[in-house]
DNA sequence: GTCGATGTTATCAA
DNA sequence: TTTGATAACATCGA
């Protein structure tokens, strides 16, 4: 599903062939998408251009002229996929935008998880989206991470999906982060020392650049904004992997409940760490 | 036809 | 502070 490799596909994706173009129409289809942004802003697109795009954490923030902003959250089935103009329209899109000329961006959600809002750039920094967001996980310096993990309760899978703390992993990658760094993901992240936690961050670097580089995983339902798969679900050493030998001890991969998500990961080399809690 | 799983996030309860 | 349950929604597979 669509975490930080993947929206930072579908943005990258998207900035090279939307930015520039001019809005002729735009047409909410479902208007629960907008959840409880203002209808009105919407019609204020007319006309305006595409500035640039932007990830931050899971989110995308698109700049509009005329100081606009539209941010999407893609959530579990989200898709934002650019479109010739007057394709068939299925059932789960529930946005769209018509570019001047040709091309057409459209949100297509199954589950309605995701949303699309409009406001004014002066209010980007302000929206609670946006303010809650941790660092970016593969960005932030070794001392930034030490502080924002180290000190902390609670299991250490659980912290890395908790978009406050660090902004954009998911389920997916939670899990190949971990085996990569060959933490037990129940491990309370207070039980991990200075050697654990750089292994932590260099796994955490490691997994979501080189995933963004096979641009995402495509497990179920995620597609890029042109419609293709990513290919980084062949390489996953855990998620989805059950049964099926570790690539590094050769023990079983296992599946368990972690805060209420299915977690993936080896007996073998990934322990629960000993010792008293601190 | 029903049930459970899927996996993101907000919210509420403990 | 942290954890768990729930709800939003639709689809798929058993």
């Amino acid at each position: 599903m669509p975490e930080l490799p993947e929206v930072e596909t579908v943005v990258r994706g998207l900035a090279r062939r939307i930015i520039g173009l001019e809005i002729s129409s735009c047409r909410i289809l479902s208007p629960h998408i907008r959840r409880d942004a203002d209808g009105r802003m919407f019609k204020e697109l007319m006309g305006q251009k595409v500035l640039g795009l932007n990830r931050r954490g899971k989110l995308i923030v698109i700049r509009i002229s005329g100081g606009l902003i539209l941010l999407v959250h893609l959530k579990m089935t989200g898709r934002l996929l650019l479109v010739k103009n007057n394709q068939a329209c299925d059932r789960h899109t529930h946005f769209l935008i018509r570019f001047k000329g040709d091309g057409e961006l459209r949100f297509r959600d199954v589950r309605k998880f995701g949303f699309v809002k409009c406001f004014r750039e002066e209010d980007l920094d302000d929206r609670p989206e946006i303010r809650s967001l941790g660092p970016e996980p593969h960005e932030v310096s070794f001392p930034a991470f030490r502080e924002i993990l180290g000190d902390r309760k609670g299991r250490i899978k659980s912290l890395l999906l908790n978009q406050a703390v660090l902004a954009g992993i998911g389920n997916i990658y939670a899990d190949e982060i971990l085996h990569r760094a060959r933490i037990h993901p129940l491990t309370n992240a207070s039980r991990l020392d200075q050697e654990k936690l750089n292994k932590l961050w260099r796994a955490t670097r490691h997994i979501l650049c080189r995933a963004i580089r096979y641009r995402g995983s495509s497990v179920r339902d995620y597609r890029d904004s042109g419609g293709r798969e990513g290919r980084f679900q062949d390489y996953h050493r855990v998620y989805g992997r059950e049964g099926e030998p570790c690539r590094r001890c050769g023990a079983g991969i296992k599946r368990m409940m972690v805060g209420g998500r299915g977690s993936y990961f080896c007996p073998g080399c990934q322990k629960i760490l000993g010792g008293p809690a601190v």
